[in-house]
DNA sequence: CAGTTGACAGCACGATCGTGCTATTCTCCC
DNA sequence: GGGAGAATAGCACGATCGTGCTGTCAACTG
């Protein structure tokens, strides 16, 4: 049996569920009422869990980022230093996108585009933690860079922008667009992109 | 005066703030109510132009690539053919992000993660212009090798795939995350596409 | 200038939204 | 096992949503 008390654990299913509806339908197209009939709650039952919508929202983008800690952060680390770990990041990154639980691919981005002109704590938390990541990501190539396995003029910060952008449109090509050649598009430019960083051995 | 019928002319009205509106709320965020307000008009006499709210979000689609033709595809088109048109492709693009009547950016990728997971016409007529404009893209790298600006090993649809990713990166490091080195970084990872694809002088 | 068409307002509808309050039921601890 | 407290349901609220119908006033046409 589970170590959770009842309240934890259908909070647990509640977000679990949310963070997967949201992926799809965003923050501001999911509603309480939605949620809670997927969930088999009622509506003012789930309420009780969170004091407002925005605490749901907030409480769904911390499980996404306890996630995505899980899932892509904290294996690449364990990989060794230097070019493997930002290997292991870009490739983490993509499984993450087609990750089960996430049938609308990346929930950051997902919401990025509802959130980005909509000042508040949602805003906010969720910039916090797309620039935590993108600082992951800089870490990394910085220390690839003291191993020797990058350039000494390489960009981190460069890096991080154009390795994003790789993401981004991976999402993009592959959600919106549906084009089949989606991986071997983003897989051929992140080799470039190491290629051209990598030092001259 | 204008050659406009009374009736057209205030379409033209709500569709351009309908557009400004989508821009930064998108296409379900905004509301008939709000429109209406925002116009002037009463919600009926708004909705008596078009037939219903979906109507209206195909309507500001085709108002946006209209748009997006005269004041980024056009005047490219007009440049001399090669580096030169695509380089105009890509700054024309960079301006169109910030312009004035687009209060939230591009509206396309705006509505991109809304229309991605729900289908329908709205969906179908996002994604055919998006890829009419990867095309767009692809045929003037094409012209390019043509010209021998660029070298013949060039892939004409993995450059527009990265063209796209960077401007998707600009709109997300602009809009979201506010980072202030945004237009440098965009154009300096541009400078680099167009330095690895031209052919050895 | 008169008449017809079209633009718009007013109003109402059912549905759904987020959010409270009040019971009732269940869970956990002693 | 019984009692305290948490977990959840029931119900209601005002607001807003998209969408129709009906009337009225303006605009264009002959």
């Amino acid at each position: 049996m589970s170590a959770m008390s009842k309240g934890a654990t259908t909070r647990e299913a509640i977000l679990d569920k949310a963070l997967a509806l949201a992926s799809t339908g965003g923050l501001d197209g999911l509603s309480i009422g939605e949620l809670a009939r997927e969930v088999g709650l009622s509506k003012s039952g789930l309420f009780a869990h969170f004091g407002s919508k925005e605490d749901l929202q907030i409480a769904i983008l911390r499980t996404a980022v306890a996630r995505f800690i899980a899932e892509v952060v904290s294996p690449a680390l364990r990989k060794p230093r230097g070019e493997p770990r930002v290997r292991a990041l870009f490739e983490s990154w993509v499984v993450w996108e087609q990750a089960t639980f996430l049938p609308g691919g990346c929930p950051f981005l997902a919401v990025s585009c509802e959130l980005d002109d909509r000042p508040g704590p949602v805003r906010d938390f969720l910039v916090q933690s797309q620039r935590d990541w993108l600082d992951t990501i800089a870490t990394a190539v910085r220390i690839a860079i003291g191993e020797g396995h990058f350039a000494k003029d390489v960009d981190p910060e460069q890096f991080a922008y154009e390795l994003y952008s790789l993401i981004l449109a991976y999402h993009q090509f592959r959600r919106l667009l549906r084009d089949p050649r989606t991986d071997e598009r983003c897989r051929l430019a992140f080799e470039q992109l190491l290629e051209r960083s990598r030092s001259v051995a």
